[in-house]
DNA sequence: CACTATTTGTCCGTATGTATG
DNA sequence: TCATACATACGGACAAATAGT
């Protein structure tokens, strides 16, 4: 009973910070329930266990425990309590730290690639300083959703040099980045990546399913040709519930 | 002018979410700031301007700039404007990721540590699992902050098996974590590693001077001896607007 | 069959915070 | 600045379903 309390990690809300005191319970809870911590059919504390824990009154713990039945992940029964109520459970995705580069294209014959957007416009002045393009020359843009067993759990916004109009969403989706550079005479002769973290805008939040302003890992890429042009720019985030970049160092 | 506002990045409001509305505005140009886009001295757009691009009443916009001033990042001025005001730029600092075992422990002769716990007890269930000890027997407890000058970017927490009384606070500031499991014969033979994001906790909030919730880079560590037993376990959070992993690989 | 403890469901009144025009 | 509407949070009270003694 206790031990459950214990699952939900070290986290506590925070009164004096201006989101809402229930939704800071409903995201610990809404959490660990999609990390599996709390696995299918769990019974999550009282009301009044929780409000105790969290430093809460009890509507403020019932109203977490109500947005998260009607989000449909708990059951609620009168005089039994709050039971753990969810679907899927896939395992969470372990990338290759030591291999970053070709690990993110081939990443695994298992997961899909849908196109959201694909289209060769002009883009906003920071992204064309960046390319040392004028406010005419069109870069071609594309928004893509990564997905594991129908379950999306990464979300790419990318701009790129050199492709021209004979590239599809089918080629986008069908083949791995790499091997489009190929097709396409693409050079990249450097590559400059970054790991990060922010939080979901609401677009992504959509496209993958999550609660918007939730923690995302974020990989910035640069590749860049033979004389030092940046030819793609790559922004990944990745719901850290599902997916994790990992090492294994044997000393 | 018009500039400015694209350097917010695509970030935007959601006013579905039960985050208010002013916070979110708030964050996105608290990030600015923080993370060197919005450098020392600009001029921040008109309360009517910010207004417009996030789709938010005047008052609202009025309001985030309001807290803003409050914190001191930007001080305002009734018919000029709205201007940054931040004294500490430190650049960024990058970890390379090739070499990410002993980066993090040699991470610069000009970051200091700073310990704000040290102590040998009982953990709870789910670390006693881990290590698979018993609830009688204690393990070190430590809870650092590592620090560019003065500026906090990382929280550190550990559980570590091995260590004796004889270790203090001093020797953990003092010296590189590999370097003291060679001074107490604590035997490394693998290292598990995983990089994820996570809201940080009011606590890890206080140590870093940054506001709960915000999303930080977070690193597990586990560490292991020859027989396989678990002897470290680290959690790691960064401050993503001071600190991000960067890896440059050429072709 | 009570009796009791637990847990969720529903209601009240009140204070404060948020967002708009 | 004001007036207004709505959301959040609290404490308290009571009803209804469930399970065990």
């Amino acid at each position: 009973m206790n031990d459950i309390l214990e699952k939900l990690g070290t986290r506590s809300v925070d009164p004096s910070s201006p989101t809402p005191l229930y939704f800071q319970v409903y995201n610990i809870l809404h959490d660990s329930i999609a990390d599996g911590r709390l696995p299918n059919g769990t019974k999550i504390p009282s009301e009044k266990a929780l409000a105790a824990t969290f430093d809460v009154s009890r509507i403020t713990a019932r109203r977490a425990l109500d947005e998260l039945a009607l989000k449909r992940m708990v059951v609620r029964h009168r005089g039994k309590g709050t039971f753990v109520e969810h679907r899927y459970q896939p395992d969470t995705i372990h990338a290759p730290l030591d291999d970053l580069m070709s690990s993110l294209d081939h990443m695994g014959r298992d997961t899909t690639v849908t196109v959201l957007e694909m289209a060769f416009r002009v883009p906003g002045a920071p992204v064309r300083e960046l390319f040392s393009t004028d406010d005419k020359t069109r870069l071609c843009y594309t928004q893509r959703v990564r997905s594991k067993e129908g379950v999306p759990f990464g979300h790419y916004q990318s701009w790129s040099r050199g492709f021209d109009r004979t590239l599809t969403k089918r080629k986008l989706e069908k083949h791995a980045r790499l091997e489009l550079f190929r097709m396409y005479d693409i050079e990249i002769a450097r590559v400059e990546q970054s790991l990060s973290a922010v939080g979901a805008s609401p677009e992504v939040a959509e496209a993958l399913n999550i609660r918007s302003g939730k923690p995302m890992l974020r990989l910035n890429r640069f590749s860049y040709d033979g004389e030092g042009q940046l030819v793609d720019q790559l922004i990944a985030l990745y719901n850290p519930d599902l997916f994790r970049y990992h090492m294994e160092t044997v000393l």
